[in-house]
DNA sequence: ATTTTTATCAAGAACTATTCTAAATAATAA
DNA sequence: TTATTATTTAGAATAGTTCTTGATAAAAAT
């Protein structure tokens, strides 16, 4: 317990034989503090800033670490590189074919998109994932007025 | 239109620009007869029974083909190899964590996933892709019966 | 306290799915 | 027939991620 940078971000410990490091805590924090779905080498660059000695090996074991104590979401987008996100609300993503960027898609109250499933009998789910492809509203907007142009 | 091995697979042309080839139609053959969900490279070895030449590179150029033609779907779960799928019914995809099989999971009539979505406004919807991650039937029934032997 | 055990870190090597390159081949258009 | 274009092939290259190894540090046991 001899570091333990204190900040606003919640506390947590990661459960039996693990321990809650400063490279783990810089990770989370830097997730915490993104509303962008950084890749490994993305949190890696932010951590960076605060921890220069920080590899990115280490980035991948504490993502690897946060993402099976469940406080955090590994996101995958077609074979894209893995992003991670921080909310753990149910919830679904956007991916922008143009620009790339991965948003939050909220649900509808109390809604479940795998209601709409015929879920094959006596299978046991763990989680789902949607995932929305196309053009977010800026990158539509900009082309159509590309298209206009021509 | 020299080689074409006429069987009971739908024809088609993939369009100006492009070519019918005997790789291609193999290709395609083998997915259609396909019920799993097969990578590229057992994609590869079922090609290849038939006929011995053919190379992975030329399968991948296969499927990059018929893909973007749009008359095979590519499925991602997770990071794990792609793989691909000739039926074209909108349906959504099981994925087994015991066995890693990828099963088809139809859609309930008229049920649409992406209606319990609040899609941000001025998006444009290219496609949506739901993945559910789980035991599949035969792997949840033997692992619990493991859990009670133990 | 000191030793022992266990977990973590860091750097770089290794791995793997996929893409790229370049030369050969084949099909189409001129 | 010639010229153009698309495709195939083998192998090299790429990129994200995982693995390996030795060092470091924390926790547990003595």
């Amino acid at each position: 317990m001899s570091q333990n940078s204190t900040g606003n971000i919640k506390q947590f410990n990661l459960g039996e034989g693990h321990r809650m490091t400063p490279q783990r805590r810089f990770v989370y924090e830097v997730l915490m503090n993104s509303k962008d779905h950084p890749t490994a080498t993305e949190v890696f660059m932010r951590v960076k800033n605060k921890m220069d000695s920080i590899s990115l090996a280490t980035v991948y074991n504490c993502l690897d670490a946060l993402v099976g104590v469940g406080v955090v979401r590994q996101v995958n987008v077609d074979r894209e590189p893995s992003r991670y996100c921080g909310n753990l609300e149910p919830h679904a993503h956007f991916h922008c074919e143009n620009c790339a960027s991965v948003e939050d898609i909220s649900l509808k109250d109390g809604a479940k998109p795998s209601n709409s499933l015929k879920l094959p009998r006596g299978a046991k789910v763990e989680k789902f994932e949607v995932v929305v492809r196309g053009l977010c509203p800026e990158c539509a907007l900009s082309i159509k007025t590309k298209k206009q142009l021509n």
